[in-house]
DNA sequence: AGGTGATTGCGACTCAGTCTCATGTGCGTT
DNA sequence: AACGCACATGAGACTGAGTCGCAATCACCT
């Protein structure tokens, strides 16, 4: 039986073991719309009567952020989220800050950006991180009712 | 007394008390040159044998947060650090992944960035981080001897 | 079906950050 | 110069995230 979850089938193309505890967890992640803590994957595993060890939580979702699946974010309340992502090329993260939801946007052209700064300053740059935090198309149209 | 110390120059001008706690972490911070931890700043006033309670330690480093003359900077390796900036305007902080130098950068035009990015996702974006990290100077020189 | 090395869950542990509260003190007022 | 009080501090208990070690389990290859 092939494997109705990406997550779930990109552990077997990599040779990684499909355990209950991974599939559980690539299940609640495909579920999640937006980011979550690892603490939300404890509570839900918990309410799905699914008991999951705090230390398999943390070592899975590193694990899927070594492939790629999962991308850990900061939030501006300084909480560490993650964010299911395809394996793509370069992207960013929009985060909503009223519902979570998350959204991918391609690479945005910030290689000039990065340039700059080095001219600027000398370094030489080799990671960044750029996050946006706004608010989503629906939280938009709940929160500005009339144009 | 005028106060050398242009943080706790600015505790006066906003009207807060100069206290000793505040002072010296003023002073700390001013002789650091790059990003340091509310730990560093524990052990550091420990090793010149005054102690700060942990508690104030993160009230002020809050406080001078919300004064904007630190800014919070989340590493890499998922450590919540601070770096002293200047209260002018928009900028952004390039790290120094080996010896945590940090330096500011002024605003490297992000703003098409993210316009681009609320005409990809239909969000309307009004907080976006962006950390840059990377070798400063120094630290390229040590690790690429030869051009 | 069997063997085995990867994976799990548990529980103890560490470490960052928060909270409470009694005590102390900067500073405006007198 | 002394006063008074709201603001600030330090100690230490507490919380919650994340890690570690280990014995038991099990996914997967043959």
């Amino acid at each position: 039986m092939t494997d109705a979850n990406p997550i779930v089938a990109a552990l077997g193309r990599a040779g990684l073991r499909r355990t209950p505890a991974r599939r559980a967890l690539a299940e609640l992640i495909a579920q999640r719309e937006g980011h979550f803590t690892a603490e939300d994957v404890l509570a839900a595993a918990r309410r799905g009567r699914r008991t999951m060890g705090r230390a398999t939580v943390f070592r899975s979702l590193d694990l899927l952020t070594r492939m790629r699946l999962v991308e850990r974010v900061d939030l501006p309340s300084g909480e560490h989220a993650y964010v299911a992502c395809l394996p793509s090329t370069h992207h960013h993260h929009v985060l909503c800050s009223r519902c979570g939801r998350s959204t991918d946007v391609g690479e945005l052209g910030l290689t000039p950006i990065i340039e700059r700064a080095e001219a600027q300053t000398g370094y030489r740059i080799d990671t960044h991180r750029l996050e946006l935090f706004g608010l989503c198309p629906d939280c938009r149209a709940a929160t500005e009712p009339a144009i």
